[in-house]
This record gives C-alpha cells, structure tokens and sequence, in this order.
DNA sequence: TAAAAGAGATACCTTACGGTATCACAAATA
DNA sequence: TATTTGTGATACCGTAAGGTATCTCTTTTA
C-alpha cells in the first residue's frame, strides 16, 4: 500500500482509535459502532478508507464481517519516520549528527 | 503540540516533501517555493500547518524568514505508532506475542 | 530616495472529507 | 416462512482543505 494512503488513513483520529480498538483482536462492524459516537456508516466509511490504507484486513463470516488489525501496514510510515531518527538530539549527539551528515 | 495536529500536517504529500527538503538544512519561504509546483502562498500556509504541528520553527532574518526542521516533533507519532510494535511479527514470533497479552 | 524583493494576510474557488439518512440484500432466527 | 439482524451502497449536506490571485508591508538595493 502506497504511503499516501496509510498517512491519510492514520490523519484521522477516529480511524486511529480504530486502529487501537482492534489491538483487543478481529471486531465486527456492529461492535466497533458501538465504541464511537456516530453512524454504522460512518464507522464502514472509516474501515474502507483503512483497509485501503492497507492498514487492516476484513473477511465475511456468514452475514458478519470482521476486522482484523494489520500491523504490518504501518510499515511506509515508521520507514517513513525512521530516515529523521538521524537529526534528533536524543538519539544522536549534535556532533555525531553533524558528522554523520558530513561524511 | 497534540498528538491530532501532527498526524494531521503529515497527512499531506507536499508537506512530508517539505520536512524532507528541511532536512538539508534551514530554508527560506522562497526557496522551498522554488521546489514545489505551487506559489508561495500555497507553501507558506503548509509551513503554518507543519509549525503548528511542532514539526519546524522559524524566525525572521531582515525580510526573510528562515525554516528549520523540528525533528522532535515527530515524537507523537512515533510513540503513537510504537504501541503497535508489539503486535508486528517481525518483531516477536506469534507465540511469544500471544504469551504477552494472555498475562 | 525610488524601486525591487521577500514575506504575510485575506478573499475566493473547487474539491475532499466526515457525517447522516435511507434503501436494498443476504443470513440468522422465531 | 416471516421477520429480524448485520451489512453494503448511495445520495446528500456542511465544513475543512489545498490552491490561486491580489494587496500590503518591510527590508534591500540600485
């Protein structure tokens, strides 16, 4: 999954309390409603956006669909992340870090 | 500076793109301007969405205004994201996941 | 001192986004 | 079988987001 589309997904700060409500393990959409304050569609418009985001994985059981956390899609953005680990301070000391950049 | 802010100025492609092109070193509006397909308007108000995210700082210099990365910024999302370390296979093996959350 | 350069502020436009309401459909159940 | 339940899809609404055009202000510089 491209990295645009896991940064947005993760934008928004109900599809992140998602995210962390599926840390508990595969949820339905009729259960995970029941933790946020808005629609069954609202919640189904976040699931989409985060499945594409390629973020987490639904299959169908019988009428039910359930949702299952998928780390691994968090992968373009901690990649992402990890290239500035080199300019912060607590990581590195400025020297160490002006010298690394020097070389 | 909140945890939603910072998700939200890297939630933008142009604005991940600035903080990039930061990362050589501190530059002036119109500099960044003659990077990106966009007027300067356009680029200043990122800059204000990434400033207020925490993740740069500026001062003024005469009639320029310099822009410096602020890699601590991205301390939020990192430490947003590392709680979900614990349920990436990469990093443990499935048993030694399964153990963890069992207790 | 007059002109040019760098920048901030604001008005405005178009589109994306988050949300609800509603309809339709398949699967479980009384 | 009739009905309830869980879900998907779509139309619609209000607001936020990304962008340009334009005006103004301050600092350089010719």
């Amino acid at each position: 999954m491209s990295n645009q589309t896991a940064f947005r997904a993760l934008a928004d700060p109900t599809r992140r309390d998602i995210l962390t409500a599926l840390s508990d393990g595969e949820m339905t959409v009729k259960q995970l409603t029941e933790r946020f304050p808005m629609t069954r569609a609202a919640v189904k418009k976040h699931l989409v956006i985060l499945e594409v985001g390629g973020l987490l994985t639904s299959r169908k059981q019988g009428r039910e669909t359930l949702n299952k956390l998928n780390p691994e899609g968090l992968k373009p953005v901690t990649d992402w992340l990890a290239y500035f680990d080199q300019f912060w301070d607590t990581h590195l000391t400025n020297l160490q870090s002006v010298f690394d950049k020097k070389d």
